[in-house]
DNA sequence: TATTGGGAGA
């Protein structure tokens, strides 16, 4: 037996990586190492100084595997960044050692088929589990219950919820978690409310579960009544919570107003905070903040550098980017799946081929993570962006992944734009054959066949759009005026002042038509004259909220404007003109980046 | 000896 000093120090290391390896090598050098139970107390030390590797080798260093060491081990990876690795873990344990999971072992594994998303294995662990000795167990059904909601069927959770005799807090959250992030607001509140203590867990978790179903203005309605109610944060996570809903909606003075009150509760330091803060500024097109806020983050993690390069690649500041990569390697970070994102990203959006060959290739090499579908087709983008386009085609065909709508899309952007002809219909016609989701693919699919008079095809889209009744998904935009914001739709021109945006706006379209602008309406969907098609252009939602915005600010402040889809190419030609005409900063962030127009230029460089 | 719920980046 391990004697209980020994025991206790191994569980003294709480999450200190050096503290596990002194503890573990001084067990090695005194013989103790073996003395049950210390391989599995070492195991979760390693797991909780999150050395996942450290803790597979102390796994395989025990003399004897028991289902100690394996709920150990397990509790580990599914908690891990891999949870699949849960799977083999479970076989070994049941045929190679021949022993029955038990309620601890039950408990992960949920976790881990909830992190997995697999209804299947969820749905197998739960028969399993009703017809094991445990099946009293109420961890197991609170992990059952989160495993339900992940997986999308909140109804099956409230079944387990249901057969819990005294329910305990985190019973309660699950499920309140799990009703709001599946959209079930009613039910999600109702059960709130009938919680008997709603201390900050719960409120967090509701609050999150709203945002994470895209209900933002709901979420910071509920943080309102929160404060209001007089509960105590003590602790950052509702604040970094709802400082994402303020991002979300691009909610700029809102997000200003919960700086300060993190700033108030003394959570200016706190690393997850200072993280939602700089996305928070970054998707509110303030990226000088974005970067006040980084600089003043003590300890930063690979989320807090990911999310300022994120940033600084979607304002489309390349060097920025790479000089940023360079001071989170000097500073001893290891870049991760999504920085790797990033960094293709902006590398495609500057047209830096070489450097993003060299990125993508040092992804795999040097840091061995294994690049994704989103990583092969950021980087297709950037080939064929650049004019690689035989090696882009020869890519998308010998990739490990099955392309989707967005890898065929941006090939057959880039060769339109470089003017392919064959290769546009090519790739059009397998781009079609996926049967596309997204209206804007089909008015891209559209304008090739147009273009290369394939009629037959051009009808063949067109029948399609119908049947599916797709309709383009309707425009808007929306800018901060003060402290609301005011929500533009296309084509539809206010009551109040209407009239002053539209005199505006004509006078400024005949300021640029002297400037040279001709309308481009490639972009009008519908069978329309020339002249019907250009009046379409001209209400477009974007351009009223800036119209907007310059009457109704003041005098050289910045405009910034959010749009749900993208710009078109001709009201991105039009914002040129209006930054140069008006002499205004403006900054549209559109459904896939930010565009800083000044002084008639724009910071994508015409790409996007 | 171990197990469950709320958090930040695409």
């Amino acid at each position: 037996m391990l004697p209980p000093a020994a025991a206790a120090a191994i569980r003294a290391t709480a999450g200190s990586p050096r503290a596990v390896r002194r503890v573990h090598a001084r067990l090695l050098k005194e013989g103790l190492a073996d003395l049950l139970p210390a391989p599995a107390l070492l195991v979760s030390a390693y797991a909780r100084s999150c050395l996942l590797p450290d803790a597979r080798r102390a796994f395989d260093d025990a003399p004897r595997r028991d289902l100690y060491l394996y709920s150990a081990l397990l509790a580990a990876v599914s908690r891990s960044s891999a949870p699949e690795l849960a799977l083999p873990l479970l076989r070994r344990m049941l045929s190679d050692d021949a022993l029955r999971p038990d309620h601890f072992v039950l408990a992960s594994l949920a976790s881990a088929a909830a992190r997995l998303r697999s209804l299947r294995l969820g749905r197998q662990l739960h028969a399993h589990f009703v017809a094991s000795p445990y099946s009293a167990d109420d961890v197991v059904k609170s992990s059952l219950i989160d495993m339900y909601c992940k997986c999308g069927v909140p109804e099956d959770a409230r079944k387990v919820f249901d057969s819990i005799g005294v329910k305990n807090g985190v019973v309660w959250t699950a499920l309140v978690s799990g009703y709001a992030s599946n959209g079930c607001t009613g039910e999600a509140i109702d059960l709130f409310r009938s919680m008997p203590e709603r201390g900050l867990f719960a409120w967090t978790a509701l609050i999150s579960g709203f945002v994470k179903a895209g209900n933002n203005t709901g979420a910071v309605g509920l943080f309102v009544e929160m404060r209001r109610d007089g509960v105590r944060i003590d602790d950052a996570f509702v604040l970094a919570t709802v400082v994402g809903g303020a991002a979300e909606l691009a909610a700029l003075v809102l997000g200003r107003q919960l700086h300060g009150f993190a700033i108030t509760l003394g959570f200016l330091s706190s690393m997850i905070v200072g993280n939602a803060l700089v996305d928070m500024y970054s998707k509110c097109s303030d990226i000088h903040s974005a970067r006040e806020v980084f600089g003043g983050i003590i300890v930063r993690d690979v989320v807090s550098w990911t999310t300022i390069l994120v940033g600084e690649a979607q304002h489309g500041r390349v060097e920025e980017v790479l000089a940023l990569y360079d001071r989170m390697l000097l500073a001893g970070m290891k870049p991760n799946e999504v920085t790797f994102v990033g960094l293709i990203y902006a590398c495609s959006h500057a047209g830096l081929v070489q450097k993003g060959r060299q990125l993508f290739d040092s992804m795999k090499r040097e840091y061995g993570i294994k690049p994704g579908l989103q990583h092969y087709t950021c980087y297709l983008d950037l080939l064929s962006r650049s004019g690689y386009l035989s090696e882009a085609e020869e890519l998308i065909t010998t990739m490990p992944y099955e392309p989707d709508e967005a890898s065929w899309g941006a090939l057959l952007s880039a060769c339109k734009k470089h003017n392919d002809t064959q290769m546009c219909l090519r790739v059009a016609d397998n781009l079609l054959e996926l049967r596309p989701k997204d209206p804007s693919t089909y008015i891209l699919l559209s304008n090739v066949y147009a273009v290369n008079c394939k009629w037959d095809s051009v009808a063949k889209v067109r029948k399609i759009m119908a049947e599916m009744e797709i309709r383009k998904e309707p425009g808007y935009s929306w800018i901060e005026a003060g402290r609301e914001s005011r929500m533009f739709h296309a084509g539809e021109v206010p009551l109040d002042i209407g009239e002053e945006i539209t005199r505006f706006l004509e006078e400024l379209v005949s300021e640029m038509r002297k400037r040279g602008y001709v309308p481009d309406t490639s972009s009008v969907m519908h069978d329309l004259e020339e002249n019907e098609k250009e009046q379409h252009l001209f209400l477009h939602s974007e351009r009223l909220a800036v119209a907007f915005g310059i009457l109704k600010s003041p005098p050289g402040s910045v405009i910034r404007v959010v749009k749900n889809l993208r710009v078109c190419g001709d009201c991105h030609t039009v914002m040129k003109f209006i930054s140069e005409i008006a002499q205004r900063k403006i900054i549209v962030r559109d459904a896939s980046r930010f565009h800083h127009f000044e002084d008639g230029n724009c910071s994508c460089s015409e790409f996007w």
